[in-house]
DNA sequence: ATTATACTCCGGTTCTACAGTGGGGATTAC
DNA sequence: GTAATCCCCACTGTAGAACCGGAGTATAAT
């Protein structure tokens, strides 16, 4: 369970349509990616894979861009983390330990990718966007 | 907080010397790293990495090898893994969110973290030392 | 139909870290 | 002294992250 830049990106991107979502308008690249200072043409390639795996549209053409596929309260963060870091984290979890001691790491191992995974999938797009909206809320009061 | 195959050896290797504590006698590079099937000359180096940060210490010259300086039970998992995955972990730690979308991530990130670290300091060598004795009783019985 | 917009796919580059290898030197037991 | 063993430095190879550019193509606005 990886938790780099790359699902960083993507979650911020989703966390923008997300805020987008009721105007169903859809939403550039460049527009996302000015927002939350991330590099466009890197980002491009991250909504490609968002897109394949099904989370957002793309409509082509003028007054194009991205759109979610699903309300943000029915995507959780799981979903989106194991779809950009791969679907080869299986594989990686397929390595049978060779010895007894292997087998004793195995398991902790184990519990740390499901307690990572438990807290992934407890956490929707929306309750983001509501958890920004309560911060913002209280930049404002300190503002006043 | 990465699990990489670097932690992982370096926790074999510990749980080696784990076992050999109560001898009281140094354990050689190549003996561990043929029980554990890791590379010699790459578990050279974790071990001198866990040297520099006091877990091991090493006997030079002939009959010599490495020993534990403390108690299997004096050593979390997460001491072990933190010192191996190096402390440049802090610096990635102290990137700033600049948005608003930024920081609701990071405190997820953050979440996820603190139930790693949690994991793996619940448990000590002993404990993986104890595991392993209690699968090997299981493999007997199906052995019988 | 034209045109501008903007996605799609192809490739390449740079940088970093991990994983593993090798040589020569220092230290200690015997 | 000799053999065994650790110590340090440097090196290669591979993979992935992050990023950049360009040519092509689909779509909608006009």
């Amino acid at each position: 369970m990886e938790l780099s830049c790359k699902s960083e990106y993507a979650l911020l991107a989703l966390i923008e349509l997300s805020l987008h979502y009721s105007k169903g308008e859809p939403l550039r690249i460049c527009q996302i990616a000015a927002e939350q200072a991330i590099p466009d043409r890197y980002l491009e390639q991250l909504l490609a894979t968002l897109r394949r795996a099904g989370f957002v549209k793309s409509q082509r053409g003028a007054k194009g861009g991205y759109l979610l596929t699903r309300e943000p309260w029915k995507i959780t963060l799981l979903d989106v983390v194991s779809c950009i870091e791969g679907f080869e984290a299986k594989a990686k979890e397929v390595k049978s330990p060779t010895t007894a001691e292997g087998a004793a790491v195995w398991e902790v191992w184990h519990e740390v990718r499901q307690g990572a995974e438990a807290v992934l999938e407890k956490y929707t797009l929306q309750d983001l966007v509501d958890q920004r909206n309560a911060r913002q809320q209280v930049d404002l009061m300190y503002y006043i």
